[in-house]
DNA sequence: ATTCTGTCCTGTAGGC
DNA sequence: TGCCTACAGGACAGAA
């Protein structure tokens, strides 16, 4: 699931939808998706009020009173909201449920229990969110800075991309649609990016997720926003999940390629 | 230090 | 209709 676009589209419906409420009850119903003890789990959200909900990468924030929910969707996490007049649905995946004041429900739906929730006092407590690096829509995202990174290694560009440390919140469809908007081979080596190259490559890293973020994400499978809806990016997609058709481009056939053990998509004519 | 493999899980699509 | 294999929006630990 949920790269930057899609964790950004369920973050600003959960704090439309759920900011202000208090957590009432919680149901675990499968403990694995529960990254601490349950009890002190049990403890640290019950009865708590969300102030706020926030996104750091792929990472959601909701901001309690003096400590911090953080919840990693991984591949198949939904965080989906159940207003007063909506009845809430339970599926089997179905993994926790936090029933919340005003007769609101919210539920963590999770297929492969990938995901994980964990509350901490502060970010830098959190052993994942502490190491990510720039968020790729701010302020701190530098052509400069991405370039000295990008020259320093050997590494095929594409699974690079796919490291949080280098800039937080790019996964594995975004990554294909990326390379593609900026012309560049998967497997070019970060080092032998040239400058002008590098400079496309960032423009397109905010641009694919800027328009991704504006159509609500894209939902190949498990995908749902907070309120249970589908994106809409996977209508435009490129390259990803296409090896075989044509590019939309040039009409060569896509390729698909595994690096790192995850799949990339590419044009062999659009892509040098 | 960096890079790649296997692993955690469940569900579904496609081949035979 | 089955059965079997491959694969899926992520992130780690461990090994090379």
């Amino acid at each position: 699931m949920p790269e930057l676009p899609e964790v950004e589209t369920v973050c600003r419906d959960l704090d439309r939808m759920v900011k202000g409420l208090t957590i009432c009850d919680v149901k675990i119903n499968d403990p694995r998706v529960i990254r601490q003890d349950r009890a002190a789990f049990l403890k640290a959200v019950g009865g708590k009020k969300i102030i706020a909900v926030r996104r750091r990468g792929k990472a959601l924030i909701l901001d309690l009173d003096g400590s911090l929910l953080i919840v990693q969707l991984m591949m198949t996490g939904q965080l989906v909201v159940f207003p007063l007049e909506k009845k809430p649905v339970l599926a089997r995946d179905a993994r926790v449920v936090f029933g919340l004041s005003k007769n609101t429900t919210l539920v963590y739906n999770d297929q492969r229990l990938f995901g994980r929730l964990e509350v901490v006092r502060a970010l830098e407590d959190h052993a994942h969110v502490r190491t990510l690096g720039p968020e790729p829509l701010g302020k701190d995202f530098s052509v400069e800075r991405f370039f000295l990174a990008l020259h320093a290694r050997k590494t095929p560009i594409k699974p690079f991309l796919l490291d949080h440390r280098l800039v937080a919140g790019i996964g594995n469809i975004y990554a294909s649609e990326i390379l593609f908007k900026a012309g560049i081979r998967p497997d070019r080596r970060a080092c032998d990016l040239k400058k002008s190259e590098v400079k496309r490559l960032h423009q397109a890293v905010r641009s694919v997720l800027a328009k991704a973020v504006a159509l609500r994400g894209t939902s190949m499978r498990n995908y749902r926003d907070g309120q249970g809806q589908e994106g809409k990016y996977q209508k435009v997609i490129k390259v990803y999940g296409r090896d075989g058709k044509p590019c939309v481009s040039c009409g060569a056939m896509i390729l698909k390629k595994v690096q790192s053990q995850r799949s990339s998509f590419f044009c062999g004519k659009c892509q040098q």
